[in-house]
DNA sequence: TACGTTAACGTAAGCGCTTACTCATAGACG
DNA sequence: CGTCTATGAGTAAGCGCTTACGTTAACGTA
């Protein structure tokens, strides 16, 4: 047969060797042994004696020779892939944590299959996929999917684990930060700083204040305010989306009220970096006469001077990978890893004068 | 076995029917037909007739039957994937294009295997490698890897096509823009606008210029000033490495020189962010006394209402992934495309006073 | 010495598809 | 009408691994 001949071509053509075409065969029949065993050495399983195995993994080196991903993973059920879901990835917190997961699986030899849900559609889409989706996955990562607040849980994945980042699941572990002890540690920085008109400029919440990032935030300036014994002034509050442009818009609410802030608690960075340009058209010099503190430590937030509760997404994603893999390993369930979020003061916020 | 016990509870208990074990064979089975029929229905093949082919899919859809991805792939010996090779996710341009990259694919049934290589260690480790991650690939994605400027060329990729974004590689395809001309419209808007000493913040270059995006960028700029009779003052370019932090340093040591310039040419937004930073802690007020324009069209140019070139790379993500797919599927080589570069003129540009 | 253990290996039956090849059947054509 | 060609469909041999199970030999132990 023709793809025979070929590939004896090939083969005496290429130094006698093309690698593509070796399988775990040729490698048992150079070791000497079964292909059970060559198996066994390259995945460093037991049933292999020292020297047996040292040869076998020797042998296979030389030829360059690796498993066949796309065999061992019909043959084992097991995918070797962890899924990742995420709204949108031009966006700073799932590209950064997608930094830290990739790096945590390509060390354990994991690919990354991802899904995006950056449009309702999208969403939709991933939903009525769900399954395909799992199928080609042996664990899955969640961010910012609100998979929670619509009553999902992690039953939608199929005996998958499930960890979710940032956000809490039903039947999934989930690595997350304490919102609103973090907004009320940044509230209180305004408040060390002798600020007593402090404004907050959210983030859309849901229903479920408790259940919500934003809700949550919410609570923790109102905390502040409450145990230093400052009142709670709606009028204080301005609505923004998360993006720069609505930040703009929330501070030159603020500033145009009748007594405005002195200080201003943003629930994202990015509304701050919007604050900030619009104190800067108004006329207002930060943190002279206006102190802004924002949430995230962005990749922007030092270069912009702006002072921030940090949110070390990119460990936190490492973390996520590294509990997928302990459960897919068959580890017991987890049921929440809290992260810490610590003050960055920089040159944004001062003491009132 | 418990297993075995907890997988037939499962079985029984919903609904009699555990999905994930539905084979072929199932569906062959119930439709009276052989697999091979199946699958090839499955999959739009030729060899089916109209009437069976419909009662196939029917029935398929009816069990919620899928292929079962990883048995395609050994089968076939096509792996439904392409790989991604990309710097840094946190960063603005990849993510960007991982984006449009994904959407493509997703609509395809291809699925996404991305490589970071962030670090040195990782493009060493990345390359070293290769094999093993074109194997689990049939084409392949690179962005911003500069494989090109270190003598690599498509032959790396182990006979995968490969389409290069933003750069050129030996063998590959490429999508990407006019580096040279975009820049010199970007200074020919300030041109226009009467400006005459124009300065320049750059990044990092190559030796060889005509090789680099900001080697172009930059003889971009001496085009424009030589044709429109202006000298190229050496003083007025100031090196950044593409950071925020580096805009501001170079927009100040431009400042700070006998005859600063009126107009500022960045060949990035981000620098143009920092740009914009120490414009302002300067007291120079934008663009009053004092014009910039980016590159790039950032997420945040629109907000910081920055004067732009805009990349567009989401689209140009979509037609790489959409050329891998033609070059997949065995259509012709392509040898470049090239993506328009409109200006987006916002607030940072006016005519000179 | 006989028997039970344990560890090292080998055997071979899959895993769930794809596809080359074979076989009917049915027009088309002279 | 017989022959040729096209088309629908089926058969079965893989694809390159994993792993349950079987075998063998070595080593106690009673």
């Amino acid at each position: 047969m023709t793809i025979i001949d070929t590939r004896l071509c090939d083969r005496l053509g290429e130094m006698g060797v093309e690698e593509d075409r070796i399988t775990i065969n040729d490698i048992a029949a150079a070791a000497g042994v079964s292909v059970a065993s060559v198996s066994r050495s390259l995945r460093d399983l037991p049933g292999v004696g020292l020297e047996t195995r040292r040869r076998i993994v020797e042998i296979a080196d030389e030829f360059g020779y690796e498993l066949h991903p796309q065999a061992s993973r019909l043959a084992s059920g097991r995918t070797s892939t962890v899924g990742l879901a995420a709204p949108l990835f031009g966006t700073w917190f799932p590209s950064r944590a997608l930094g830290g997961i990739r790096s945590v699986l390509a060390e354990a030899g994991y690919d990354l299959l991802i899904a995006m849900m950056s449009t309702p559609a999208e969403r939709g889409r991933f939903l009525r996929e769900a399954r395909s989706f799992c199928r080609r996955v042996d664990g899955v990562i969640l961010i910012d999917t609100f998979a929670s607040a619509e009553g999902d849980s992690a039953d939608a994945f199929f005996n998958r684990p499930v960890v979710a980042v940032g956000e809490r699941l039903a039947g999934a572990g989930s690595i997350a930060i304490d919102n609103r002890l973090a907004a009320r540690r940044a509230v209180e920085h305004l408040i060390d700083l002798g600020h007593e008109r402090i404004g907050i400029i959210t983030a859309p919440e849901r229903a479920d204040l408790a259940m919500s990032t934003s809700g949550l935030r919410r609570l923790g300036y109102e905390d502040a305010l409450r145990d230093a014994g400052l009142s709670v002034d709606p009028s204080l509050a301005a609505a923004g989306d998360g993006s720069i442009a609505s930040g703009v818009e929330a501070l030159s609410r603020l500033l145009a009220i009748p007594g405005p802030p002195t200080g201003v608690f943003c629930m994202s960075d990015e509304m701050a970096f919007g604050a900030l340009r619009a104190a800067q058209t108004a006329g207002v010099p930060v943190p002279d006469e206006l102190s802004i503190i924002g949430f995230d430590d962005h990749d922007f937030a030092q270069a912009m001077g702006l002072t921030t509760m940090r949110q070390s997404v990119g460990e936190m994603g490492m973390t996520a990978a590294r509990v997928v893999l302990a459960l897919i390993e068959g580890s017991e369930p987890i049921s929440e890893i809290t992260w810490d979020v610590p003050l960055v003061a920089r040159q944004t916020t001062a003491a009132r004068v």
